[in-house]
DNA sequence: CCTAGGTTACGGACTAAGGC
DNA sequence: GCCTTAGTCCGTAACCTAGG
C-alpha cells in the first residue's frame, strides 16, 4: 500500500514499517467514481453549515452542499460539483469562531446565501445528509423555509461507527481513521469529508452509506402517554419519556425504534393504562416518525 | 457558550454469606 | 439468631460527546 511513496524506504529504515501511518489529503473529484452499478440510482445531498456559534440565536455564516448519485448497494457512482455561500450575520463574529473556521468579518461582509439555488438543490435530492443532522436541519429550515420537510439522514448517528471498529464520532477523527486529513471547519471541506466517510466499506461488507440509509429509512414511533397519572411521572421519566408542556394536551412523550414498538405498547398498557394505574385516558397516541420528521427542530 | 442522548458513577437499600 | 461485610440493584446525578 505504501509502495511508491517518496521517502518510504528512508522512513522505514529509521522507524519500523508498522510504527507510523500516512494520511492522504482528502480529494473528492467531481464526476463518475468508476465504481458501482448504473441502474435505479438514488440522489443524496450532503450539507454543512458553519454558524456564528452554538446558541439558539446563532445563524448560518457559511452553507455548503454537494450532491451525489448512488447505486442500490449504497455505492456512490457520481459526484456533483460543490456549491457554497458565505452570509453576513449582521454583527461581528466571535473570536473563537474566527479561530475555528478561519472565516472573518471581511469574508462575509455583504455576502448572502442564494436562497433560490440552495432550496432548488436541496429539493432535487432524494435525501439530505449532514454530520449531526439535528444541528444542520434546524439552521437550514430556519434560514430556508422552502427546504422544510425534506428527508434527512445523519452520518454521525445513523451509522454504528463504534460497532464498525471506529473510535469516537467526530468528523475529523473518523476521517483520519479512514486514512485521510482535510481542512476542517470550512463547510466545503467538511461536506467532502462526509462523502468520503459514506464511501467507506464497513466490516459488515456494506458501505457506510448503505447502513445509514437502512437506519434512516426505518420508521420510529412517537408515543405520547396522554392522560398518564401524575404519580407515574418518575417511572415515565426513567423510561426515557420527556415532558411536553407546550403541546395540547400536555403529555409525556418518547421516540422508540421500530423493533421496540410492541414492547413499548406492552409496557404502557401494563404500567400506565391499567385500571389500577388510574389513567385519565384510554390509551397512548402513537405517531409514525419517518426521515421527513426526524431531526426536525422544535421536537414534538 | 446550547441541546439531546447516552454512559458512568455513586449513595442508599437490600440480600446473601460468614463468624460468633 | 444476630451482627458485620461484601456484593447487587436501583434511581439519580454527573459527565461526556456531537455540531459552530
Amino acid at each position: 500500500m505504501l509502495d511508491g511513496i517518496p521517502g518510504k524506504d528512508a522512513l522505514c529504515a529509521v522507524n519500523g514499517e508498522d510504527d507510523w501511518r500516512l494520511l492522504r489529503r482528502l480529494d473528492v473529484p467531481e464526476g463518475e467514481t468508476g465504481v458501482g452499478g448504473r441502474v435505479d440510482t438514488v440522489i443524496g445531498v450532503v450539507v454543512d453549515c458553519e454558524t456564528s456559534g452554538l446558541g439558539g440565536d446563532d445563524v448560518i455564516i457559511e452553507l455548503a452542499l454537494r450532491r451525489f448519485r448512488a447505486d442500490p448497494n449504497g455505492v456512490i457512482v457520481k459526484i456533483d460539483r460543490h456549491y457554497s455561500w458565505l452570509e453576513d450575520p449582521g454583527q461581528d463574529l466571535a473570536e473563537d469562531i474566527v479561530r475555528l473556521t478561519g472565516i472573518t468579518d471581511a469574508d462575509v461582509a455583504g455576502k448572502s446565501i442564494d436562497d433560490e439555488a440552495a432550496v432548488r438543490l436541496l429539493r432535487s435530492a432524494d435525501f439530505v445528509c449532514a454530520h449531526n443532522a439535528q444541528f444542520d436541519r434546524g439552521h437550514i429550515e430556519r434560514r430556508l423555509p422552502g427546504a422544510a420537510g425534506l428527508a434527512w439522514t445523519c452520518s454521525c448517528s445513523d451509522i454504528d461507527w463504534r460497532g464498525s471498529g471506529y473510535d469516537g464520532r467526530s468528523l475529523g477523527w473518523l476521517l483520519a481513521q479512514a486514512g485521510y486529513f482535510h481542512g476542517a471547519h470550512r463547510a466545503g471541506d467538511d461536506v467532502d469529508a462526509v462523502i468520503a466517510l459514506l464511501r467507506q466499506d464497513l466490516p459488515s461488507g456494506r458501505t457506510a452509506l448503505a447502513e445509514m440509509l437502512e437506519t434512516a429509512r426505518r420508521p420510529t414511533w412517537r408515543f405520547r402517554a396522554v392522560g398518564a397519572a401524575f404519580e407515574l411521572r418518575n417511572q415515565l421519566r426513567m423510561r426515557g419519556y420527556r415532558w411536553d408542556g407546550e403541546g395540547d394536551p400536555k403529555c409525556w412523550w418518547r421516540d422508540v425504534p421500530d423493533e421496540r414498538r410492541a414492547e413499548e405498547e406492552w409496557w404502557l398498557a401494563g404500567q400506565v393504562y391499567s385500571v389500577s394505574a388510574r389513567p385519565k385516558a384510554l390509551g397512548p397516541t402513537v405517531e409514525r416518525i419517518t426521515w421527513r420528521e426526524r431531526y426536525a427542530p422544535a421536537s414534538p
